[in-house]
DNA sequence: CAACTGCCATATGCTATACGTATGGGTGAT
DNA sequence: ATCACCCATACGTATAGCATATGGCAGTTG
């Protein structure tokens, strides 16, 4: 039995005429007969009465009609679904952030203007560090990640730039430094640096520890944090600085206070990452969204920079 | 696209491998790497991801398989609900009893047993009279009828006899012939006749009047009744006496006493009825589960009669 | 009453297509 | 480096669906 049987059953069953459902169906009545009959054969039952004035659908015909509606009603499901996949206007992306990206604002701005470009796709966000995420998207856990490069593994990644975020550094209430809104490296390199552990994030790490030696000083590594945002209550607790990126200077937490970085200053760098062979329009439309998204928002940084130095 | 491409689909996602689907499908490898290649371009996708390993599904692939399975599971059914429709073991049955047919009990008792026999079978059951039950069974309303005979078009229905049930005469409370047990027609004869309406059940009606006109009597009609059964509460209200099937003495009205009829007593004979074309295998089964059952029941009739006239 | 009209069924030839066989190409393993 | 595995391509064949032509049957009309 074929889909094409069913389409002719039941148009048949709706005209009422082999005729009539033949021509409706674009072909001649002799195979359209031809082929309700082989249905009936292959079935085993009888699904029209016929009769002189056309045909007539028996009690067992009546009780299958509606099944093979639904049978032909999902098979045009599947097909628009299909289109809709792939024109990138239905389906399900998995989406992995590195820490702290969802405190940048443009980033979630971003993800919510393009679920609302297309309502029929769902989104599951998780939040790790980069070399997981890179792990993830090798094992298709995740289809996309914000990550903060280099990526372990760039070989089978596509990797596409996204942002250069200023960074700042975070002080404890009382430090000497405080009412001074610009600093720089060098000034603070006898305190203790807060940082996250290297292996979750290689990438913002040696930023900072290279803009150190950049500006002629060798940091003193203090307490190791398990995640970027994880830094600054150990700054609050006392346990020494921290360079964070600037966004994160949201988190009001008590006793931080957050201050601008001369040059050199490190720059927390973020990217997009999917698989190199990934080609999910829908993945692909995202990827788009968010680069089109911070190219604006860097721009504007820019501006605002130059407004600043003015 | 094909159902055939659907399982070839399924097929190749559930083995990872075209080769190892292809044995499993008992074809060969080539025209099944070609039905999924021609599958994709006709979705305008792409299903798989071709690796040195086997193939993979992609995204795409991932969000369709569980649509294509579904779509084969409902094919599934429709061929085994078929196959059952056609055995007769599912399906829908609208069943007609004439009048006061219910109060019998080997009627109720056999349809009882069949739905056991066939538990994937909703039954409907539907009480008329006799003549709409046989426009009900020209318009497709009913698919069988257990009728009072004769049918008022006995050419495009088959009827088969089902019993002949004795009847018993009714007579008021207070009534000088309530100490009898057994009663013949004569001795009532001058006593207005209570009957139903000859357009309601003409087999009937004229089966009592000529037991009356055998026994060499002629009623008096009394009032009409819309019904059977419906005699039985006029002769409670003394209108007059009536002549109704034996298991109407089922009906304790207050008021009433049942006497059997010595000969020439009328029968109520009751018939099923199917149209003359219905090759549903369902009702097929049922007329003669019916037919079986009303033959023991016969058969055990007699068998208490000699009982008594011993 | 005869001719006609609709409609379904059968017969036949053609074309499309699904399958099998043979073979090539690329990649990982021995 | 050879081998093994698996997918893709090429080509021939057989099946099957479709169109055309025609027959048969019943209800209708002149």
């Amino acid at each position: 039995m074929d889909i094409r049987h069913l389409r002719y059953f039941v148009t048949v069953a709706e005209h009422g005429s082999i005729t009539r459902a033949a021509e409706a169906l674009g072909m001649e009545q002799p195979p359209l007969s031809q082929q309700i009959r082989q249905l009936e054969r292959n079935l085993g039952v009888v699904l029209f009465e016929r009769q002189t004035r056309g045909v007539r659908l028996t009690d067992i015909g009546q009780a299958l009609l509606p099944r093979a509606r639904t049978i032909l009603d999902l098979q045009g499901q599947f097909l628009s679904t299909a289109q809709e996949l792939a024109r990138g206007e239905a389906g399900h992306i998995r989406m992995g952030l590195a820490g702290a990206v969802p405190l940048l604002p443009v980033i979630p701005l971003t993800i919510r203007r393009f679920r609302e470009m297309v309502p029929n796709v769902t989104l599951s966000l998780e939040e790790s560090n980069t070399p997981a995420l890179c792990a993830a998207l090798h094992d298709h856990t995740v289809d996309l990640a914000i990550i903060r490069p280099p990526a372990p593994d760039p070989a089978r990644l596509s990797v596409f730039h996204l942002l250069d975020e200023p960074t700042v550094i975070a002080l404890p209430r009382g430090h000497r430094l405080t009412t001074r809104p610009v600093i720089s490296l060098d000034m603070v390199a006898d305190e203790p640096l807060i940082i996250f552990a290297r292996e979750l994030g290689p990438g913002f790490h040696d930023a900072i520890l290279s803009a150190y030696q950049s500006a002629g000083v060798t940091p003193v590594i203090g307490q190791q944090a398990p995640q970027i945002a994880g830094t600054v209550p150990l700054v609050a607790a006392g346990l020494g600085v921290s360079v964070v990126p600037r966004s994160l200077s949201q988190i009001h937490a008590g006793g931080v206070t957050f201050h601008a970085i001369s040059a050199p200053a490190p720059r927390a760098t973020l990217a997009v990452a999917i698989r190199a062979g990934q080609n999910m329009p829908l993945v692909t439309r995202l990827v788009h969204v968010l680069r089109s998204a911070c190219k604006a928002w860097e721009k504007q940084l820019v501006a605002e920079s130059f407004f600043e130095t003015e």
